[in-house]
DNA sequence: TAGATTGTTAATCGATTAACAATC
DNA sequence: TAGATTGTTAATCGATTAACAATC
């Protein structure tokens, strides 16, 4: 399949994540209209998606739950998932491990890095935090694809070079250093201040 | 001023913050090319950005950086700032409470709230954690227009239905919980796990 | 002046939504 | 059949980028 939107992945992953909650009970079946509602959508917006990801229902019962959940697990995560590395086990590396954890997803984090002496060799959310300098071999070693940056911004290019030295595609940065990798590496940076620097200018608009 | 861009608003907290970083230097003037090579935009985007908040600058020497900081400062805090409940003070609540107390905003995290007796009237980054019951209270002594909502994704509706009633115009929302306030208050929600799925999605297709 | 830069409009690109035919 | 729903195209909206005149 061609790419899809980036706009159409992050809903895909919203709505496996609901119908997961969702399903198991008597419910086999779902309507545009009741998914859009569990997620403030509309229901046209998610006729759409599923339309993209080549997803059919029918107009008497809606769509099949697990169907959905099946189809919309291999295009996100392949089907048979991905490693992540976790880099930076503050509060916020820890915050993730545990959120990350806890949810049914086929992404998994099977290693977690750090330079302070105190954490290294210590299990965290079941998964073994290395020291920093064993990088490149346990990222070849796990088959890792994916790594999570948390450590502190002046650190982050640095690592961020080896992991994509050590054959990571995809980085997801938490950190306010400003990364770039051509086209090699797909790059998603979350920036918690810019966040909240939003949310008070609009919220002075209200 | 009208409405900006949502995408411009994040911009210039990212323009500001590396202004931040560059001013008190010997360097004075900034291009519109120099701004954007920092944070890997382009030079068009920067100045159309500027044009929007009505800032000029001079095709001799560039932008004023003191001029930069002081309108954009304005523009997205207001000028004497807003404060901001951090509610749920977990491992992402303490993350992101030493991460804004670090930086430089008109911004402030004024109180924290949780509900385990073991962390209330604790002092966290300056802040004084109190019990969720007294959450109403303290919103309107403290004349907060901002809220972060770190609980338990089970909590988060109820949470945000109490900032809300208590008069907050601006909600941050790191849990799964799906909200909704329609045109009263902006809202802002960050889902951790749907950036990392979108990573997982666009990694495989390097 | 020539070259570099700003400021702005128009064109393009991407995402959402309106409209509606087809189907159960 | 009538009513509700799906599936899809075309129109709209918003954001980025190309093009270029104006200025120092």
């Amino acid at each position: 399949m061609n790419l899809l939107p980036e706009k159409t992945v992050e809903r895909l992953s919203q709505y496996r994540r609901m119908l997961l909650k969702h399903y198991c009970k008597e419910k086999q079946f779902i309507f545009s209209h009741e998914l859009a509602a569990l997620l403030h959508f509309t229901p046209v917006q998610v006729r759409r998606d599923l339309m993209l990801i080549g997803c059919s229902g029918s107009q008497r019962k809606g769509y099949d739950i697990k169907n959905l959940i099946k189809l919309m697990g291999e295009i996100i995560d392949s089907k048979y998932g991905q490693n992540v590395a976790l880099i930076g086990v503050g509060n916020l590396g820890r915050a993730i491990m545990r959120y990350l954890n806890k949810k049914n997803s086929n992404l998994k984090i099977v290693a977690a890095f750090d330079i302070n002496p105190d954490k290294i060799n210590k299990e965290l959310g079941g998964v073994n935090c290395h020291h920093s300098d064993e990088l490149s071999e346990v990222l070849k070693k796990e088959n890792i694809t994916i790594g999570i940056i948390c450590v502190p911004a002046e650190q982050a290019l640095q690592v961020a070079d080896s992991l994509v030295k050590s054959g990571v595609k995809g980085i997801l940065n938490f950190t306010t250093a400003t990364l770039n990798f051509g086209d090699d590496v797909f790059l998603e940076e979350y920036d918690m201040i810019t966040s909240l620097e939003k949310v008070a200018y609009f919220s002075k608009k209200r």
